[in-house]
DNA sequence: TCCACGATCGGCT
DNA sequence: GCCGATCGTGGAG
């Protein structure tokens, strides 16, 4: 599997957002693997009011106006993580989040991390199908933020090549500013892509 | 300092 | 379809 660089992530966002959908996404922990094949991305770029950079670098963010190849977790609704990655040019603030993966490896961590054990008895299909749901699942959290992906902990791989006709471009979810924006690609046919 | 709100989820109606 | 949980963040004052 190649493994992505950081000339591959400090492409154009979108192109990045659209062919990251069929890439792996890797966690390696303590010899063992969490893979997570991508299903749907968001894009969120420079000049987008929707975009956490959009008001200038701040603590939280400042690790998105980095070069490509870097990861993003952010807290929110004082309960759950979401996970970008980081792409484009140096300065620019932009960044690809992970909306859902369809889990291929370590699954039953998968839904140890998600709480199966805790009495919430997660179907194995929702296990990764939300940003939330997936970070969960890989137990990424604010601590992981600023991961560089070229290392050996966290990063993603050339995974399944998906023609451009099997990829769905739609509106973005949850946010009040340009909503209007396509930004949304998700694997057509695909039952682990989010729901709503 | 303060405080409104959020790139969500799951449970309930 | 609706609503509550729950708290870090950052813009306002």
């Amino acid at each position: 599997m190649v493994k992505f660089d950081y000339e591959y992530y400090s492409r154009p966002t979108l192109s990045v957002a659209k062919e990251l959908i069929g890439a792996y996404f890797v966690r390696k922990r303590r010899g063992k693997y969490l893979v997570g094949m991508i299903v749907e991305t968001e894009a969120y770029r420079y000049n987008d009011p929707a975009c956490h950079a959009y008001r200038g670098m701040t603590e939280r963010n400042k690790v998105m106006f980095h070069h490509g190849g870097f990861l993003y977790v952010y807290f929110t609704y004082g309960m759950h993580y979401c996970a970008n990655i980081v792409t484009y040019k140096e300065g620019f603030g932009e960044a690809v989040l992970i909306r859902a993966v369809q889990p291929l490896e370590g699954i039953g961590t998968m839904a140890k991390n998600r709480g199966v054990n805790s009495g919430k008895h997660t179907p194995v299909l929702t296990l990764t199908n939300g940003p939330a749901k997936f970070a969960e699942a890989f137990n990424l959290t604010t601590k992981d933020s600023g991961t560089d992906l070229t290392g050996a902990s966290i990063f993603l791989t050339h995974g399944i090549s998906v023609p451009p006709s099997n990829i769905a471009a739609a509106t973005r979810i949850g946010i009040r500013a340009a909503v209007e924006k396509r930004w949304r690609y998700y694997l057509k046919d695909n039952e682990w892509v989010s729901k709503r």
